[in-house]
RNA sequence: GCCGCGUUCGUCUAGGGGUUUAGGACGCCGGCCUUUCACGCCGGUAACACGGGUUCAAAUCCCGUACGCGGCACCA
């Protein structure tokens, strides 16, 4: 029984064709993390099955666009490891991919709906429509119970329209949604959806400057660019009876639709830029990149952000997610979003990484850091030390900045602790035991420390923990004869000899 | 207001009628390792929103309520 229902429900979600999807942002604005997870999730199921990703430009708001933000996207998703397969600057069959390039392409198909009865001209100015929601008690809808009381081909004399169009009188053109009982579809994470017919207004499909409407362009788009799976974000959700309504007016095969469930703040509400801001959570992607967060990492928590692999494993690499992805192991209430967490996966990555790998992540912060010129061997001994004790690459220079500079001063709680009186004599012979060794390295280092220890018959701590706070400022760090050895012999006396003047 | 979607530890989640004393991960707390701090390892804390059904049996199915979120534009 339950086999069968799930043999049933897995073949609903696919079809014989091959994958195509698409991550269709507006550039209203910069790609934010949920702009992110969408695309990721989209790349994830392509990847899966050796599909084609494709990015399309939904830039049909005019008013809303905003200079460079295409870009913005672009970069980020370039940033973030997810390459499409066509689309902008890589171009593609079935483009243009930025839909207001596609404008005139729209004409015909409005035409089609027009011939067959399932689109009207409407010339309801936006004033009159503003005045009809504001004396509706219960909020007004264009719809069969009332586009017999607006002003559109349906209400005017056929001549009329003629002439108002011919004049160039501002018009619409919107859906004739028929009442039927109702309006279902699968949703590949939510199961059945449906919705009462008469609860769907005539939408408008073009806007009275010629351009489509967001639900118009990406109906068309996406059976012309011969998309499978749509998978957006959940607010898309009660707009999709009016898109399964358009693929039935047109006789096209509508896609799989699966809409994921919206990222919230981690007070529970929706994560709006201000409230994020205010709880120090990044929105924009580029945020993500400059706080030095790793791209696969981010990816990582993003998709585990909604979905499971329904096994224990939660480190992943961008191929083993791909891998492990299927639609229907995405969940369907919100989430929210937990900055620890994604520390977390921050060092997970951080520390499965190769030395050379790691070393090459955190050499491009050096400059940021303040940090010059750096030998490159130094830079991998240091990085063998502080691989497991970071959250973030950059981590390696101000965690470990006595590694590139002297301590500029000495933490004074460590000092009070560390720092007893014995603490100039015991570093004094330390240091000058160092320098008479024949070869100096860790395992010396810390030999002549015991030795010492013992000839003065006290613990070896007594001479470990001032030593560290001279070498490094701090009371914390990699092993100290480990740092002793990376630091070198002549670097590690002269600190020595400093503090015991500065600290006496 | 109307429509839709959702609700398992603080958070991300597993589990979808009996296998469950409800499992894992983050966080937090404790221990081991280490004369540092981490890593790592071990252990602990902590949840089926509520109320009704259905059933021998319900976290799991159904209905209702509450709460949360989304949508109700010539925005996407």
């Amino acid at each position: 029984m339950s086999i069968v229902s799930q043999t049933v429900s897995a073949a609903s979600h696919m079809c014989s064709r091959p994958v195509r999807v698409r991550f269709a942002p507006s550039p209203t604005g910069f790609l934010h993390i949920g702009g992110l997870r969408t695309a990721l999730y989209n790349y994830l199921l392509a990847r899966k099955h050796d599909g084609t990703f494709v990015l399309r430009i939904e830039d049909t708001d005019r008013e809303r666009y905003v200079e460079d933000a295409d870009e913005d996207i672009i970069e980020a998703l370039s940033w973030a490891g997810l390459s499409y397969d066509e689309g902008p600057n890589v171009g593609g069959d079935v483009g243009p991919y930025y839909q207001s390039s596609r404008k005139e392409l729209y004409q015909q198909y409005v035409q089609q709906l027009l011939d067959s009865g399932h689109a009207y001209y409407a010339f309801d100015t936006p004033e009159a429509l503003e005045a009809r929601r504001e004396e509706a008690e219960h909020g007004f809808s264009y719809n069969a119970a009332t586009r017999g009381e607006m002003e559109n081909s349906l209400t005017l004399p056929d001549a009329d329209v003629t002439r108002r169009i011919a004049n160039g009188d501002p018009y619409v053109v919107r859906m004739k949604v028929a009442s039927e009982s109702s309006i279902r579809f699968e949703d590949a994470v939510r199961g059945t959806v449906s919705f009462a017919s008469e609860k769907v207004d005539d939408q408008v499909l073009l806007k009275s400057d010629g351009m489509p409407t967001y639900h118009l362009a990406n109906v068309v788009d996406d059976h012309l660019m011969a998309i499978t799976h749509v998978i957006r974000g959940e607010e898309w959700l009660p707009s999709t009876p009016k898109h399964v309504l358009l693929y039935r007016y047109f006789g096209w095969e509508p896609p799989v639709f699966a809409h994921l469930p919206l990222i919230l703040s981690p007070e529970g509400g929706k994560l709006s830029k201000r409230d994020a801001e205010a709880l120090g959570i990044p929105v924009s992607v580029s945020d993500y990149a400059e706080a030095g967060y790793e791209p696969e990492a981010l990816l990582n928590f993003l998709a585990l952000l909604g979905w499971n692999p329904g096994t224990e494993q939660e480190v992943f690499s961008p191929e083993g997610l791909a891998k492990a992805f299927t639609l229907d192991r995405v969940g369907s209430s919100g989430v929210q979003f937990d900055m620890d967490k994604l520390r977390w996966f921050n060092e997970q990555h951080l520390r499965a990484m190769a030395l050379d790998t790691f070393c090459a992540r955190v050499a491009t912060h050096a400059e940021a850091q303040g940090v010059g010129d750096i030998d490159d061997g130094y830079l991998e001994r240091v990085c063998a030390l502080m691989q497991e004790r970071v959250s973030f690459a950059h981590e390696v220079f101000t965690e470990g900045r006595y590694f590139f500079e002297v301590p500029d001063a000495y933490n004074e709680k460590g000092v009070k602790k560390r720092w007893k009186d014995d603490a100039p004599a015991l570093l004094g012979a330390y240091a000058e035991a160092l320098e008479e060794l024949d070869t100096f390295s860790a395992a010396t280092a810390e030999e002549t420390l015991r030795e010492l220890a013992d000839a003065h018959d006290c613990g070896a701590g007594r001479i470990i923990h001032p030593t560290r706070l001279a070498l490094s400022g701090v009371t914390f760090g990699p092993s100290l004869f480990a740092m002793m050895e990376v630091l070198g012999r002549t670097t590690c006396v002269e600190r020595m000899r400093t503090a015991i003047d500065v600290l006496g």
